[in-house]
RNA sequence: GGGCAUUUAGCUCAGUUGGUUAGAGCGCUACAUUCACAUUGUAGAAGUCAGAGGUUCAAGUCCUCUAAUGCCCACCA
């Protein structure tokens, strides 16, 4: 059975055979269980678009351990799986393939172009979800849900009317966020500021009484200049207080326009005076409503401009701004053109510049839904973690704006709102229905003359019922809900985080989940987000084909510190793979000395913990020690800190230490029971981190018919932790180092014969027979509280090590570099001497002893007292030299 | 313009509420291959904890300022 172990773990053999396995054994699976407590994660869905990326990995890769962690904790965990159906986005992606039959979405009409998607939905859109399942998350696939299902479309469609009835959704024409190239409305979130290289550019204005006379505006978009309808000054601004009230001519399209006067207008900024376009600028939107001006609109939707902007209709937007400026030019009305630094909204989706436009939009009122949801983070029922992200949140709570969730697309859920055109004849306002499903006539006039709105909405409009509209049945939801932990990116705090919260608080009563964490961002080595247009994606599936899932997933973890974003390359998967295989190869070894009739019952109950050898009770209570780690680290979100902690206990300590330690006796009872029981164990806390690799040697082990993955957590003994016997390995190890190091200046000869230990010939045996030998040796001196003497004798050049008052003996003759050594403990003792005045001056310090604790006085005190041991010790191998 | 983060070994980064001699991985140096693992082991070199000031018996850790870098937010045309 051993022997056909491989030396080496090969992970594309058993990953997808145990994740066959859960699936087909249903362990994934949750329902409500009265006698467990739930424990409720819902993925962040993912695009159906979505193509595994390393912010993913992270994502689920914590996701999942999380929920594994719970199950194994005896929890009723459930991990809700789903996708998005990103409106904009999938549209894209379905407009460029059809775009290769030469269609366009107009082509084919609304109908079959949604058609088309759900087709291609149908094709490509579990995509994603098959490479979830490579990273071995352990999700409830027979919940997955997509924003689009009948269900949930029905409870987006509930939402929306109701809280059109409650007042807080409304339509109105707005400046908006505009993307000329999706020809749709972005919200503000949607439409990010990017820092951009313009230029000021100052345009003449003539006055109409005299056109030798100008006011002289700076502008940043000069193409707008044509849907002016006014010139700004600030009253106070005496450069301009005779021109209050005249006519300006506008140039090119020579209009008269007026100069007003309004205190928003920044003095020293420009010229002082500021050109109005209410129809393509906020402020000025706001100004032209407030001045009663005229709204000019110069621009068809897909950034064109249209008739009203004269000679210039047709041109795009930025051809537009050069002619212009060359005709400007021409008739000396263009001053001067200064560099200027600006932001400008970027379409998040195609990064087109945005046109800030004029247009009805439908909006949702916010501050009344914020206010549950800002209090809930103040009062700390939500935390977030790392608790950096409360303040960002808060202050977007704070000053919240309406949201913009109508969309000009066809992708996506309709607005359950309908018209009535015999009502619309009478006032264009009227005849607007909400309601659930289309009505057959209108409730106002009785017309059957019903159309549907076109425009869709937001996609998080839909995404923010998330965390209960995913669940289809009352039962549960009222189990399952609220949700225990949302992990996500920073990038989505506003998007959805906020959001969810406050649908929560809207449409449950309670907020959606308890904790937020909050994980860093996946970049490159330069610090680059990793993105596919930049060409440096380190992809997961790559990874998982060289490395294996279980180095991915531990490598990743290892690395993220709380919150901090990942500098990412690709050789950091090799230190996962590495571990991966040490515990594969430390398995290997105790399989092939373990005597598996000893284990088959628990003998472990026989041994109490007096009865245990030293090392035995050192390497347990280490064990226990770094499981409390692990979970305290894992409750904290720390989970790098947790695999940290693992990673150190089971190769530096299990496998460097008490393995080698106990290989000369590895056959011994309580060392066949400690080990393998410390295997088992630590499989079953590296499983949520690993979970392939553990699930296989699970198998492996005797005794083992049920999969690691639904068994239990270790329970911490804490009987069994014991800082002092933990303290007394530290002696042992500092005795072994001092051989160690006696060994690598000396040649030790090869067939000594002591302690019934043979020493071989060479290479690592020596090694393990030294250390087990060593061991022993500090035992007995330990117990007998006996001192380690070094004797160097000049004559034979013999180097011995003696327990005092003990008849044994480590013989280790050889050559000394005796010069060389001296020199070594001299510089060592100097040191200590040093330490020791620098303690002793603390100690007698009035202020220290006054104000320190006892227990660190205590410490110090200690700490000086080993100081002089240690450099008494020193002393004596230094006069054993002589 | 406002806010946040980062600065610790050659490189990439940990370091929880101040408290042993500041750690890890990679890299480097030396040695070790019949022996669970060379995807290994042992040992070693390597740090003015960005800089300046302050609080404290005690500062990588707390406070103030400075510098560099990165990110987020914001309607100066």
């Amino acid at each position: 059975m051993i022997d056909d172990i491989p030396k080496q773990y090969s992970p594309k053999e058993t990953e997808d055979k145990w994740y066959k396995f859960w699936e087909d054994n249903k362990l994934f699976s949750a329902k409500p269980n009265p006698a467990k407590k739930p424990y409720t994660i819902v993925i962040p869905p993912p695009n159906v678009t979505g193509i595994l990326h390393m912010g993913h990995a992270l994502n689920d890769t914590i996701q999942d351990i999380l929920i594994r962690y719970q199950r194994m904790q005896g929890k009723e965990a459930l991990w809700m799986p789903g996708t998005d159906h990103a409106g904009i986005a999938t549209q894209n992606v379905v407009e460029k393939s059809i775009a290769k039959e030469g269609l366009t979405r107009q082509d084919l009409g609304r109908d079959k172009f949604i058609e088309r998607v759900w087709a291609w939905k149908e094709q490509y859109g579990s995509t994603i979800i098959r490479q979830l399942k490579k990273l071995g998350a352990s999700c409830d696939w027979s919940r997955e849900r997509f924003t689009m299902d009948e269900e949930y479309s029905k409870a987006v469609v509930e939402v929306f009317v109701r809280l059109y009835e409650k007042g807080l959704i409304y339509r109105g024409s707005y400046i908006i966020n505009w993307c000329p190239r999706c020809q749709t409305a972005l919200s503000d979130e949607e439409a990010p500021h990017k820092d951009l290289q313009g230029s000021l550019y100052y345009l003449k204005y003539p006055l109409k009484d005299n056109p030798n006379e100008f006011v002289t505006v700076a502008t940043t978009r000069p193409e707008t200049m044509l849907g002016d309808t006014a010139v700004a000054v600030n009253p106070k601004d005496k450069r301009y207080k005779n021109l209050v009230g005249k006519i300006l001519i506008l140039p090119l399209i020579n209009r008269e326009i007026k100069i007003i006067a309004d205190n928003t207008v920044d003095m020293e900024f420009g010229t002082g005076a500021v050109k109005v376009t209410p129809a393509h600028d906020p402020n000025d939107y706001a100004m032209g409503k407030k001045h009663n001006l005229e709204f000019i609109n110069v621009m068809h939707p897909n950034g064109v401009l249209n008739q009203s902007a004269g000679d210039y209709s047709g041109m795009d937007r930025f051809e537009a701004r050069e002619v212009i400026l060359e005709d400007l030019k021409e008739r000396k009305l263009l001053e001067k053109i200064e560099p200027h630094h600006l932001s400008a909204g970027h379409c998040y989706r195609c990064h087109t510049i945005i046109e800030p436009y004029l247009s009805k939009q439908w909006f949702v009122k916010m501050k009344p839904l914020a206010k549950p949801a800002l209090e809930a983070v103040k009062k700390g029922t939500i935390k977030f973690y790392p608790n950096r992200w409360t303040r960002v949140y808060l202050n977007w709570m704070e000053n919240i704006q309406d949201w913009c969730i109508s969309r000009q697309i066809w992708w996506g859920h309709r607005l359950p709102v309908y018209y009535c055109l015999n009502c619309q004849k009478k006032n264009p306002e009227d005849g607007v229905i909400v309601a659930k499903i289309k009505p057959e006539k209108c409730p106002e006039c009785g017309s059957a003359g019903i159309y549907q709105d076109e425009d869709v909405l937001d996609t998080w409009f839909s995404s923010w019922l998330w965390p209960f509209a995913t669940f289809k049945n009352k039962d549960e939801l009222k189990y399952f809900y609220p949700t225990s932990t949302l992990v996500t990116a920073p990038e989505i705090i506003f998007f959805w985080v906020a959001r969810m919260v406050m649908a929560g608080f809207e449409f449950m009563q309670e907020a959606p989940f308890k904790d937020v964490y909050i994980h860093g961002t996946v970049r490159d080595v330069e610090g680059k987000k990793m993105s596919k247009s930049l060409g440096n994606i380190i992809d997961p599936l790559e990874i998982i084909n060289e490395y294996g899932t279980d180095a991915l997933r531990f490598s990743l973890i290892s690395i993220t510190a709380q919150g901090q974003d990942v500098f990412l390359s690709k050789e950091r998967f090799e230190q996962g793979r590495n571990f991966a295989n040490k515990i594969w190869n430390a398995s290997r070894f105790i399989l092939m000395n373990l005597e598996a009739s000893l284990v088959k019952t628990d003998l472990c109950v026989f041994f109490k913990k007096e009865n245990l050898s030293l090392v035995n009770r050192w390497i347990l209570s280490r064990f226990y020690s770094t499981l409390k780690e692990v979970e305290e680290n894992l409750e904290n979100y720390q989970f790098n800190e947790a695999a940290n902690s693992l990673y150190a206990f089971f190769w530096h300590e299990f496998c460097d230490w008490y393995l080698e330690i106990i290989k000369s006796d590895i056959r011994s009872m309580p060392n066949q029971i400690v080990m393998y029981k410390i295997l088992e164990k630590s499989l079953r806390v590296l499983h949520p981190f690993m979970p392939f690799i553990t699930e296989e040697l699970w198998h492996k082990l005797p005794n083992n018919d049920n999969p690691i993955m639904i068994s239990t957590w270790p329970h911490i003994q804490e009987n069994i932790i014991d800082p002092k016997s933990e303290r007394t390995i530290e002696e042992v190890i500092e005795i072994i180092s001092a051989i160690r190091n006696m060994r690598l200046e000396l040649d030790i000869p090869p067939q000594e014969e002591n302690v019934g230990v043979k020493i071989a010939a060479s290479g690592k045996t020596k090694r393990v027979v030294l250390e087990s030998l060593s061991s022993q040796i500090k035992s007995l001196a330990r117990l007998n509280k006996l001192e380690v003497l070094n004797e160097y004798k000049k004559a034979s050049g013999e180097f011995t090590s003696v327990l005092k008052d003990m008849h044994i003996t480590i013989p280790l003759a050889g050559v000394i570099d005796i010069e060389k050594h001296k020199e070594k403990i001299e510089a060592r003792i100097k040191k200590a001497q040093n330490d020791i005045v620098s303690k002793e001056n603390m100690l007698s310090d009035k202020n220290f002893l006054n104000r320190a604790p006892a227990e660190i006085v205590e410490k110090e005190k200690e700490k000086l007292n080993n100081l002089k041991e240690e450099a008494k010790k020193l002393k004596g191998v230094k006069d054993g030299l002589r």
